[in-house]
DNA sequence: CTAATGACCATTA
DNA sequence: ATAATGGCCATTA
C-alpha cells in the first residue's frame, strides 16, 4: 500500500497527539501548509484506517467526535479508554484540544 | 484527462 | 439560536 506525501504527514501530525488529547481536521491540514485541506486529512484516515495510528484522536472542530469507518462507538470507546469525556459523541474542546504548549 | 466522493469548515438565511 | 449551502483539498473510479 503506498502513501503519498500527504497522508504520511497526516499520520506524523497524528502520531504526535499526546495521550488523552485531540486534535481537528482543520488544525492538521494547517499544520501541513494546507490549511483548507481539512476533507482531504479525513479522506486520508478513512482510506487508511491503521490501527496502530491514533486516528480516533482526530475529532471535528465542532467537538464532535465526526465519523469513523470502524463505527463512531469504537471511536468513542477509545476516546474514553484515553481519559477523554465524551457525551453524546461530543467532546469538550476547551479541555481536551491538544494544544502545542498552552502557556 | 474529467468527474465524483468524503471521518470537513465557515458563512449566510 | 439552528438549518442549509458552497468551497477546498487529495484520492479514486
Amino acid at each position: 500500500m503506498k502513501l503519498t506525501k500527504f497522508q504520511k504527514s497526516v499520520y506524523t501530525i497524528v502520531r504526535q497527539i499526546p495521550c488523552g488529547k485531540v486534535a481537528t481536521y482543520g488544525m492538521i491540514a494547517r499544520m501541513m501548509d494546507s490549511p483548507a485541506a481539512s476533507r482531504a486529512v479525513g479522506n486520508a484516515l478513512n482510506r487508511n484506517t491503521s490501527p496502530q495510528i491514533f486516528c480516533h484522536r482526530v475529532i471535528r472542530s465542532d467537538g464532535f467526535v465526526g465519523g469513523f469507518n470502524r463505527g463512531m462507538s469504537q471511536k468513542a470507546t477509545m476516546l474514553r479508554n484515553e481519559g477523554i469525556v465524551v457525551r453524546g459523541g461530543i467532546i469538550d474542546l476547551d479541555q481536551y484540544i491538544w494544544k502545542k504548549s498552552l502557556k
